[in-house]
DNA sequence: GCTTGAACCTCTAGTAGCTAGAGGATGTAG
DNA sequence: CTACATCCTCTAGCTACTAGAGGTTCAAGC
């Protein structure tokens, strides 16, 4: 039987983050003490080791949902699983496909800074001046 | 004279999010009509199109303020101003590594599935067992 | 058995950067 | 002068947590 805060631990997840995804349904509610307190056991560990992987990885809290249901079916096809692994795969390109075009406009901003007054500064002109830029990068957000 | 959807679509800017920029005091309190529409001049367009041109290149809110700062104080040294970006640079620079080894992972584990029944999936395999994982990928966030 | 203190509990609110919708007022073209 | 697109404010929601207040429980040591 762990506590919560061996949970914590052994994952390297927050407390507060365990009992987070407890209300919203992406752990099970686990035993508790009379006192009240929460009690896991090492299925629960697994799980959560699952959630914290796949985070890492960068699934969303929707996609490990997903994921762990299939995992809990073993007879279904795995074609699901591997659909949403590829959806990851295709999304974390794209970012870096964007990442790659930023850095690229940021580099020729700064090294075109040479370091004078903010009058001449290179950097913010180019962020006035969008019609400057040499690459597309239309997309806000991460 | 500007209405607020005008500048909306010069800018590729939600109107709320312009309302927005103006509740947290990155976009100044426009004048009204007598009905109390917002009314925009060219400075307030400049002043959008920079906070935009910046979002898509990654610059937080907190970021911008401070370049708006810079830019209206033209006798200041621009060092401020590059530092800026070339946190930023960094920034970007640090998050395609880390893609980069999540991009790496997300493609062994796309290619090892052999579409099978999800219990012998390599997918969820993986996501089981931290330790098959070759690559480091510590950080969770984008 | 009792005390102490770390770890637990619930609840609320905050983070970034918007976005959506309710319910109502305004402005302008015909 | 009417219709209706656009505007207004206000509140709440999104992702994935994180932090803190204020109070309770557990386990170890004496």
């Amino acid at each position: 039987m762990l506590t919560i805060g061996t949970l914590s631990k052994k994952t390297g997840t927050k407390v507060q983050t365990i009992r987070y995804y407890e209300q919203i349904g992406l752990m099970p509610e686990p035993g508790r003490t009379e006192g009240g307190q929460r009690r896991y056991d090492n299925a629960q560990l697994d799980r959560l080791s699952f959630i914290r992987h796949s985070r890492q990885l960068g699934f969303s809290l929707d996609a490990i949902r997903e994921l762990l249901d299939l995992s809990d079916q073993p007879n279904r096809p795995c074609e699901e699983a591997d659909a949403i692994a590829r959806r990851q795969l295709k999304q974390v390109e794209q970012r870096m496909a964007r990442l790659k075009a930023l850095r690229t406009e940021l580099k020729r901003m700064v090294h075109e800074c040479s370091g004078g007054r903010t009058a001449d500064c290179k950097v913010l002109e180019v962020l006035r001046d969008h019609s400057e830029c040499l690459t597309e990068h239309d997309e806000i957000g991460a």
